[in-house]
DNA sequence: ACAGGAACCTGATAGC
DNA sequence: TGCTATCAGGTTCCTG
């Protein structure tokens, strides 16, 4: 469900509450969302623990805890991570829950049931591949003009498929895809070695700006996606393409396409995008 | 290297 | 109303 603006505004929504804050109680209620070591472990190291820091890599969320431990977070399609009072109804699809020494819980709750929980120590974050092969991330330093540029020629498949790959660049999803070649004016078919010196400037300083603007409004809340004190965010208000098929492009008017590529739902307007 | 499909899962919604 | 099909902000693995 969310991308790295969303994973972002969570981060935000949940740092200032948590650090600082132990660990007193975990109970999962589901244990198969534990992928390292097993739920019993991961319980069994988590717990008395002291959250130390939060930081966010890509769309995954890091939970640093004394002793050099880290409990790491992916929220896949329809993750939540919800801050309340201990005493609050839980959320309907509520799987884990933190119990903090001050009377409040963070629970982590999801529909699909596709997310993914891992605690070790620091040295072994290189267990979660996902996360240790990581391409650099929109509005950081590695990503330079120069690093798309050189990343696009090199590849012979379509565009859309390769700006999806966390392994090329980290935190770009499905909707900031979308809205990224839509304002670059390129066809999410095209292929990457394809585009143009002038599209790829215009690529680099979209795919920063929509990343940017997603933050700035809080992520976009499409279906079910909430920050950590469950407010929904206003960038669904500013899309071009993404969730607009049949409705008239807001540059020229011509009804926006839905179609496949690499897997996913893709929209695009065929008179801007080619 | 790359495309396509399946798998992991469940819920909301659209269509009949 | 009720059944069935389709789709979903993600990632990984397998086959061709």
């Amino acid at each position: 469900m969310p991308e790295m603006p969303e994973v972002e505004i969570i981060k935000r929504s949940l740092q200032d509450r948590l650090v600082g804050r132990t660990i007193q109680q975990v109970d999962i209620m589901l244990p198969r969302l534990i992928k390292w070591p097993t739920a019993d472990r991961f319980q069994a190291i988590t717990t008395g623990k002291k959250i130390t820091s939060l930081t966010r890599r890509g769309k995954y969320l890091l939970f640093g805890l004394e002793d050099d431990l880290v409990i790491v977070v992916h929220l896949r399609m329809t993750g939540k991570l919800l801050y309340s009072s201990a005493n609050t109804q839980q959320d309907r699809f509520s799987r884990i829950k933190f119990y903090l020494d001050n009377g409040d819980m963070m629970q982590y709750a999801d529909s699909r049931t596709l997310g993914t929980l891992y605690a070790m120590s620091l040295d072994e974050l290189w267990r979660i591949t996902g996360l240790s092969s990581m391409g650099p991330e929109p509005l950081s330093e590695d990503f330079t003009l120069n690093y798309l540029k050189e990343g696009l020629k090199k590849h012979k498949g379509n565009i859309k498929a390769l700006l999806l790959n966390q392994r090329f660049i980290g935190g770009l999803g499905n909707i900031y895809v979308d809205e990224s070649l839509a304002i670059a004016g390129i066809h999410p078919e095209r292929k990457a070695d394809s585009v143009t010196e002038s599209e790829v400037d215009k690529l680099f300083s979209s795919i920063n700006a929509v990343i940017r603007d997603g933050i700035e409004h809080g992520g976009t809340t499409f279906r079910d996606y909430r920050d950590g004190n469950g407010h929904s965010g206003s960038h669904q208000f500013h899309l071009r393409v993404y969730g607009r098929k049949l409705l008239p492009c807001l540059i020229c008017g011509t009804p926006i396409v839905k179609i496949e590529v690499a897997g996913r739902g893709t929209h695009y307007c065929p008179n801007c995008q080619r």
